[in-house]
DNA sequence: CTGTTAGCGCTTTCAT
DNA sequence: ATGAAAGCGCTAACAG
């Protein structure tokens, strides 16, 4: 419609200057009450949108922003998260941010505490949190409420805490369509293992917790017969794991369809290729790059992705409009659940090639 | 790392004005060999970027870029397509471009026809073309080439065209994964119906083609022993749809399973759904509102979605990058097929709440 | 309280 | 051929 409207439009139309103007857009104060009303008035009638990117030139201020979450391995889920957030970062280059990054190991609840500990006395604008354990991140959280420092959770969010946003999966409809697919492509008499993590120091995580219902109660509601066996899967004890798996299909007759709740899918079907156990229908979460290998192979059927870096890039993205602009935000985000098979895993790139 | 470079940096390295940077930079010429060697060696040392959005707003420069693609309704594929595009001029503020949009009927060879001839007589700078018939767009690509006007297309490409790049599904790997779907939830011996769009004026449209061919290779390869029964279907002439499906369903035992190959799955879904015909599976294309809702309601088992926001934001903002920075591009740009379930389409999204 | 001005990084114009 | 300067829309600092 209408050309792009500008401060200066604004002023003119409300017979002040652009410096009043700013002021009341950012509620600076020191504004009286008639120039006040008197720009209202005129961004009713028009439609005003700072543009962030000429805005960011000018800002001075810059922001510090903490982000802590589990380890990060090549290739592998919280990879992408950074990923994501970095790339909000490039986008919006022209605002000052600094990043200060503390990882701890998702693991081991002393490493989650101590890490913790550490961030909770630091300066900063902003914080960014991948969860795991839950007491220790609520911990966190109250001592930023305290500090009125706003936080934003990726990956999964956590009940009784007060985060300014979160984007996650929604892990119980994850867990029902997990179900659900691999229920359409077996008989309906076949056997289903499920795998699960399990941690040091912490009950089951919450993501894990919610899939696992998500996945009994759709069997339940469409009166599926399957029986399931629920296995413990541990990542820092693999040793266990041979054992297990190596009942799970020594003792059975008929093989088992897989599920994996977890992101390491790859390392059940890596057994079984080695064990040559074939015709295994598995369905496995997260794209890593192990998993999408698998997939590739033939050896998962179906991968279900959860926009990791989707999720980083909007809690950055998300948190910049909110500090710089007050911006108001959407609390919960919940992310696409992405379906993917040998035949279209190629083509999947979602942010990463996205200049955002 | 250092801290970002800007063009004034760049001169005081090579020891000349912003002004000599700026030229080089955009070969501008009027720049003698040694400042541009001093300047290009510096170039190569550090990583400069221009930032596109500080550009935009000293860019005197506007553009005009003409789109054309069938007509548009609500909800529908051509939509979002559009939505993509509008939506990188909204990204790309800054930048000054005017958009002029020119719809064709696509079942009408006539309207195509006629539609192009006009715009081939238009002045503009950059053309956006969702093709549908064969010669017509090739015969609008030939004038094009000739007055040297960049184009791109969406949705589909042209053989023998040559396109600054196009922003396309893989039309041929959408049908073997349609063929791998359906096939995994039916039984082996049930009848697989492939629905087919025919148009008036013209062979088949060749990403009908396409999927056929991948869904019968895939067949094939697997050695699916399933019978197909390939069904035209006509957008113009409901009346013979009814006939044909009343034929299909009329005539046989056993229910097929149904593949459609084009967008308006959901007019199948809605006879099945009047003639009370249940317990078919159903896999489609696209997710127009129409597919969403019969998804929803368990018509539809599975829907494929081929990004069409994305295209038509990537093919726009490719253009913009192209026309203003003659950035180079990448030509065959593969999009990705979404895999949809009732599940997870309520988060499914994409560009659409996107900022990009 | 408010208008004016300088400056962000970039392009463009205008002298030189 | 090249540097200096003005201007894009915005924020910040400074006089009044």
């Amino acid at each position: 419609m209408n050309k792009k409207i500008r401060i200066i439009d604004i002023a003119k139309m409300a017979g002040v200057s652009k410096g009043t103007v700013d002021r009341v857009l950012h509620n600076r104060g020191n504004v009286s009450e008639s120039a006040r009303l008197a720009i209202e008035k005129v961004l009713e009638q028009v439609n005003y949108k700072t543009n962030i990117h000429i805005s960011g030139i000018s800002l001075k201020r810059s922001y510090k922003i903490i982000l802590t979450t589990p380890e990060v391995s090549l290739g592998a889920y919280w990879e992408s998260i950074h990923n994501g957030i970095r790339h909000a970062l490039e986008e919006y280059e022209n605002v000052k941010v600094e990043l200060q990054v503390f990882t701890y190991n998702q693991y081991d609840i002393y490493s989650c505490r101590q890490t913790f500990e550490k961030i909770a006395g630091f300066e900063m604008d902003a914080l960014i949190i991948g969860p795991t354990f839950h007491e220790e991140t609520l911990n966190l959280c109250k001592k930023m409420d305290d500090r009125n420092i706003p936080y934003i959770f990726v990956d999964s969010t956590i009940e009784s805490a007060a985060p300014l946003a979160f984007f996650s999966a929604d892990h119980y409809v994850c867990g029902s369509m997990m179900a659900k697919l691999i229920t359409s492509i077996i008989q309906p008499q076949t056997n289903i293992a499920i795998f699960h993590a399990v941690r040091t120091g912490d009950r089951s995580a919450n993501t894990t917790i919610l899939r696992k219902k998500g996945f009994a109660d759709y069997l339940e509601k469409n009166r599926c017969t399957n029986l399931v066996l629920s296995i413990p899967f541990s990542v820092t004890e693999p040793e266990n794991n041979e054992m297990y798996l190596f009942r799970l299909f020594g003792s059975q007759r008929d093989t088992p369809a897989i599920v994996v709740l977890n992101s390491r899918g790859n390392l059940i079907a890596d057994y079984l290729e080695e064990n040559h156990i074939e015709d295994v229908k598995m369905i496995c979460m997260d794209l890593t790059s192990a998993n999408i290998e698998a997939l590739k192979k033939g050896r998962i059927d179906f991968l279900i992705g959860q926009e990791p870096e989707y999720q980083g890039f909007y809690a950055m993205k998300t948190m910049l409009e909110y500090l710089i602009f007050k911006k108001p935000v959407t609390k919960q985000n919940y992310v696409q659940l992405d379906i993917l098979i040998k035949e279209n895993i190629d083509f999947y790139k979602r942010l990463s090639n996205m200049m955002y």
